[in-house]
DNA sequence: AAACAATTCAACAGACTCATTGAATAGTTT
DNA sequence: AAACTATTCAATGAGTCTGTTGAATTGTTT
């Protein structure tokens, strides 16, 4: 093998992984299933697609090994393929929020929107954390709560926010965080929050985020 | 702004950049700029490409702001637009490498070929510099070790190592390292002092990767 | 084994992507 | 300003990617 054919193979390979990576719809699979493991069905639920599509772009995803999949009764969960496909995804994540001024005045924009919402990045929570600063809200869905969530976090899906407000103090600082930079929960709960009177502010990053650096966290072991 | 729309144009601006890294020629002309900056003709050269062809891809990494242009004279010379890049890169690198049978067997099959060529890994040489075991030859291109090299490298150009044998030690241990995992002159150079009754291996990782873990270098401040 | 639910397949049309060619542009040197 | 060089543009045809539809498959429960 000669050094075109080896550099032709070695970058064909790559780019075979990287063309399954260049559709919106599949990073936002990714960005979900940094979750955890879901069925196609809550895929096409969580994603707005249709369930034949989102199986396509499930195969295409499982091709480039980016994915696996389990069995589990009738259902098929997909989950990553391992850490590095998180790390990737945080990876090219980075590089659209640093480079992309597009991604990064979407994301500004959107939350101008809702209200001039601020936010912590995840070194600051945990140092507030450690003080006994703050409450701290995980407001995504209660599945991914319980499959592991930051530690002390009290679990509050965005839905079931209002009914929780009452147990709530108005004098501490109160953060919420979900699923990640671009999951919307947390403006939602902020918002919410915030028109109730409380003091609010969301967490950037999401909890695989946490969970990647190491940050404390309680899971239960499956 | 509704969720969804806020979703599609975020997914939809990260993924303008996956499209950009979603061809093999492009991966291929980034890990080279990951070296520094290079001119069209000199990509078009390193990588085989024409140089209409390899302009037409920088167009489009120049558009996802992943590469940045500098004009010198008559030359445009391109370069990765920051630090970012090269993370993303290495990620994916690492994604392919891990999971994806496909690059390994590739790579691994290519340096059976070549005789049986060992490798170290970064950490392994720095600890290996550290006490003054080995040998370290730079087998770049002359002007790429100028830009930039490891702390105590030779630069040992492999079109050129043929001559700077009669200065090398059989007793020690040679270590040459080049562009990346994926860069070959470092498995060329290994062959051939080998050939030529020398003990020698390669890194496996390129002098990007060195810099980037904050590992000593030397490099002339432009 | 039949009924059922979840998932995948197949096929289509419209929109993009690629390499190649030759011509056009922009900037530098004479 | 003319000649020159490096780079980009525009147009083409072959190939690939997407979303949609409805039918087929696979595995589970009755």
């Amino acid at each position: 093998m000669n050094k075109r054919d080896f550099k032709d193979k070695v970058y064909g390979a790559l780019s075979r992984v990287t063309k399954a990576l260049s559709n919106p719809h599949r990073l936002e699979i990714i960005d979900l299933l940094a979750q955890g493991p879901f069925s196609v069905e809550e895929i096409a639920n969580n994603t707005g697609m249709s369930v034949a599509n989102a199986s396509q772009h499930l195969q295409t995803l499982k091709q480039a090994r980016l994915v696996r999949i389990t069995r589990n009764g009738n259902f098929i969960h997909y989950s990553l393929a391992g850490e590095n496909v998180f790390h990737a995804w945080a990876a090219l994540r980075e590089l659209g929020m640093e480079y992309n001024t597009d991604v990064e005045k979407v994301v500004t924009d959107f939350r101008k929107g809702h209200g001039e919402i601020a936010a912590v990045d995840a070194s600051a929570l945990a140092r507030m954390l450690e003080k006994n600063e703050v409450i701290l809200l995980d407001v995504r869905p209660e599945e991914e709560y319980r499959r592991g969530h930051i530690h002390r976090a009290i679990s509050a899906p965005v839905e079931k926010l209002q009914e929780q407000l009452k147990h709530l103090s108005k004098d501490k600082m109160i953060v919420a965080y979900c699923r990640g930079p671009f999951c919307v929960y947390a403006d939602e709960a902020v918002a919410l929050l915030k028109k109730k009177g409380f003091h609010a502010m969301r967490m950037n990053e999401g909890y695989p985020d946490w969970a990647l650096r190491g940050l404390p966290i309680e899971h239960t072991t499956m």
